[in-house]
This record gives structure tokens, C-alpha cells and sequence, in this order.
DNA sequence: CAGTATCCCCTTGGATACTG
DNA sequence: CAGTATCCAAGGGGATACTG
């Protein structure tokens, strides 16, 4: 139990390589500048955390509540994805140290900032929807044959 | 090499559970919406797509090109980051049947349409990176006596 | 209640070798 | 050149059991 501190401490693929590291941007990029926003897309993109944002995003909840709220979630997964927003700062975590214990999460206004630019995007998916759905029958079509 | 249709088809933890699959939507989400999100969040969340469709944003390039500028993507790993823009319709492939042959990739007006959103993220990421690298360093700070 | 501790599976990404 | 074919390691997500 003391070895795994990376547990949400990074989320793995979004380490950009090596290959850009050194100084030459790529496209306008410069390595920090990449790594900050695969930081983000990381964050919000994996299963869960995203949909926490939401679920905080009117009012806090306990972990209880968000755990049921989620409906399929598991505990280990919620913890994890709690740590993990909390870590980069997006919520913050309340500790009631009565019995039973209380915990309330609150989205911080860097959580609360973030739901801009992402509903956005949300917005985005939400009107191309039918774009990538015919794309993606399309390609299907054409390779299923390959594949079989 | 015939059962593994798998391989770019889904983006894995996209995958929208069961939880909220049923009739009721989730703080005004319905399951669907959600899924396409997911879809759009998954995809260009992942290790390259999103540094792909950045190079491509200014010219169509070929194969080798892109692997080069890259540096440190695997063949492989380029090849499906590659299939999988292409199967949701973000980039078109142009094969040009010579020997040795050449094949270029370039974006589509959904590639590059989605630049736009996905740019006011990298805005935000950017100009919020401070908070979150404070956030994880403080974060990191008070957890690492219980990690060690 | 709010977590840990384990164990397990699957997917992603990478290294290497081979081919039309 | 532009891929496949294999093999491998690491991490994410899940199921279950236990605990302060």
C-alpha cells in the first residue's frame, strides 16, 4: 500500500514523448503547452470524471450519493476519480470525522471553470453527432469484409 | 488477423455504462448525448490524435511525414491513431497506388471543425495550467507522508 | 459510510521483425 | 514506403471482501 503513489498521479497516456520535448514546437506547440492541454483532455476525458463534474456542477454531494447517482460505478473507481479531480484541483474534499464518517465533495471554481470550454466541446459533439455516426458506418461498411 | 475488428473500433473507456443507459438522464443527460461526448472526449483525448489533427490542420501529410514529425510515435500505434481519425471521419486517406506506394492524410471539414472547440479547451488548459500544477503540487505535498 | 486491499481482465502503447 | 504480425509491459476499470 506504499508503493503506489502514481495511482492519480498521472493518467498514463497523456505523457507527451520525448520527441517534441526538446526545443523545436511542433505546429506552434511548444512541449509544455501540449503536455498542459493532454493534462485536461486526460482528466476529463477517461470514464468517469467528467460526469462527476456534472453531478457537482448544481450542487455538492457525498460520496454516497454520487457513488448511487453514478449507478455502475465502483467504489474504487469513484475514490480514484475523486482523487484524481481533486488532485488537479477541481473539486474539493469535506471530511465530516463523525460514525459513520461524512464526506462531501464541492466542485471548486476551477471545476466549475472548466464546464465552460468543456460544454462547449459537449456542444460541439452534440450537434456533429450524426457526422461521426454515418462516418463511422461508412468505414464499417467498407471494412467489414477485411475483417471477416 | 481476422478477429480483432476490435482494435479501432471502440475507444474503450468511452463506453457509457448501463447506469444511465435506461430512460433516466442524468443531470439532464441523456444517455446518448452523453455517449457521443464520451465519444468525442475518448478520441481526441488519446495519446496522438489530438497532436495528429494539429499537423495536419495546416497541410495534408503523408505517412512517413507525419511519423517523422512526430519522433516517437511506433508504426503501429501511428497506423491506428490513424484508422480511428479516419473512421470517425476527421481525416481522409489518399492512397496513390506507385511503387514504392505513398499514401497522404488529410483533414475534413469535421477534422478541422473540431479544431475549434478543441482549441478553446487548449485555451483554457493553457491559461489555467498554473492552478493545476499548484493544485497537484500541494496535493502531492500533503499525500506523499502517507505514501512513503 | 467511506473508503482499502486484492485479484482479474482488457485495452493502449511500444519494440521488433517482416512484406507487397 | 506504408503498412501487418507478434509479443510484451503498464495502466484503467471492475468485482469482491474487509475495516475504522
Amino acid at each position: 500500500m506504499h508503493e503506489q503513489e502514481g495511482t492519480f498521479m498521472k493518467p498514463g497516456h497523456s505523457k507527451v514523448p520525448a520527441g517534441h520535448t526538446s526545443g523545436a514546437p511542433v505546429c506552434g506547440l511548444t512541449a509544455d503547452v501540449c503536455q498542459s492541454v493532454s493534462d485536461v483532455l486526460a482528466r476529463v476525458g477517461d470514464k468517469w470524471s467528467l460526469l462527476v463534474i456534472y453531478m457537482l456542477s448544481n450542487q455538492s454531494m457525498r460520496f454516497s450519493e454520487l457513488k448511487r447517482s453514478l449507478g455502475s460505478i465502483s467504489q474504487k473507481v469513484l475514490t480514484t476519480t475523486l482523487r484524481g479531480l481533486e488532485r488537479d484541483g477541481y473539486v474539493v474534499r469535506h471530511v465530516t470525522p463523525s460514525i459513520p464518517p461524512r464526506v462531501d465533495y464541492e466542485l471548486t471554481s476551477l471545476g466549475h471553470d472548466v464546464l465552460g470550454p468543456v460544454k462547449a466541446l459537449a456542444m460541439w459533439a452534440i450537434s456533429r453527432r450524426k457526422d461521426v455516426e454515418n462516418a463511422r458506418c461508412k468505414f464499417d461498411k467498407l471494412n467489414i469484409r477485411d475483417a471477416i
